[in-house]
DNA sequence: GTGGTCTAGACCACC
DNA sequence: GTGGTCTAGACCACT
């Protein structure tokens, strides 16, 4: 059962952390269609934050197509956005894996190797913005969120 | 000169993406002690906020020492984040952007690829407790966050 | 200015009375884009609900790409659902408004008269799903809702 | 039989549209003093809905003395809303067939049909508000729904 | 002064 | 016992 962890003082709205850590659990294929989220009193036991922010962002994601709130049995996913390329044995997250671990040894902290990720990945884009669009096709969502920049 | 971006409807406040990108750039490299922010007229040209904004987030990067507001001058970098480890030319930097663009070119797209840095990162924080803290000594801030989690 | 109604003890929440009804304007040519919505202290002193009532239906209907709300500004529109065939002066329309006048004359209620189009609507769809689809194109919304039946 | 559709996502709670529509029926004279509702598990069995719901709506609509429950034998209706001008082969009726059909065919969707009735049946019961009230005598229902607005 | 977040608690809808 | 609505009020983000 996915696990939120919710950082009060990051200025980031508690509802806004809820959707974030579940679409990432999506995208890494540990929540499957058809899981159940934990109910708005499990994460309220977890995180002390309140049900109502809970719901909150659980009725956002419901709007975004990716869960269902079912009154009476719980909340459960209802699209996947797992990648193939993503997943545990894939070479590329192997590859990943090593790296971070170096660049931990290296004296990089969470947030510097974050900071390089993220230029890596504007880098790209700017260099390919005619090539491709990020979006795999049939991944479309509503008021789907702009990227960031440095 | 730094270039902000502001996502409107990501749900993270303006000043909050101000900071955040400004501190990236530290890391990078990017801005270094001395440097010039754009002034809160250039900012709200470029991002079509309200000043006071800009000039909230520029507060809380003074409280937080990594620069300095003078009357009349402008602002500027008090604090260097940069690591070597993450200059331009080092290797580490030229691993990752090989492994982002081949990333991308598998079909992971951005928050894709964040996600997995960030499941890594938590991967490899989980294993490593107890053997060193992430934090380099002397680095302490105010309003520092706090790690999430998968 | 569009002046909600709210029916409490219809059974329908009132943030759905109030999506519902700025929909109706908005296909009705009576609210177009940029149009501004009043506060939600506005419909607070004219309907009585309470303020983070109407702050949830504006939310909604943000997320469906109806209207933005701009913080310190206000809500508007940012799409019309308008028809050409609804306006004021089309011939459709002069013809309805000419058949309910009747519909009343003769003794039905508005619920009856409701009930007549609904089963009406019913009837021509079951006789046409094979032709074509009643949505129009370019229509596409998220989360639309299933029409209903006698 | 009448055959419930439930509009789960609708906001509208299933027991207010099983009123709804057994009421529409009535109207319609498909469903006549006498006349058996299906009985909660068939309800169950073609709308996956809980029977305690159906019992709910049912419950509701005897209150309202529109039907009866029998114990042991099911629910019956006890009280007519048919309208003699909204028979199949009533006049107002086949107008509003053709009416529907033109609109269909001239692009307007479901909702938009209804938000044109809607306008009209407003603006007509603001211009005879003084004439007459729309309630037949001896029409009075509990839990009637007040009228809303454009 | 606008909308936005969050809290707290009451009551309802549904299983 | 689950999610859902609504209220009330405090405080924040933004113009």
């Amino acid at each position: 059962m996915i696990d939120y962890r919710i950082d009060r003082g990051s200025g980031v709205p508690a509802y806004v952390q809820i959707v974030e850590q579940t679409e990432r659990a999506l995208r890494m294929g540990i929540l499957k269609v058809g899981d159940k989220l934990p109910t708005a009193k499990q994460v309220v036991a977890a995180t002390a934050i309140n049900p109502n922010t809970v719901l909150r962002a659980y009725r956002d994601m419901e709007q975004a197509g990716l869960v269902e709130l079912r009154r009476g049995l719980g909340t459960f996913v209802t699209r996947s956005l797992a990648r193939p390329a993503a997943e545990d044995d894939a070479p590329l997250r192997r590859e990943l894996t090593d790296w971070v671990a170096r660049a931990r040894t290296a004296g990089l902290e969470r947030a510097d190797v974050l900071a390089l990720v993220t230029t890596a990945l504007d880098t790209y884009d700017n260099e390919h913005v005619h090539e491709q669009d990020s979006r795999t096709p049939g991944d479309r969502e509503p008021n789907k969120k702009k990227e960031e920049d440095v």
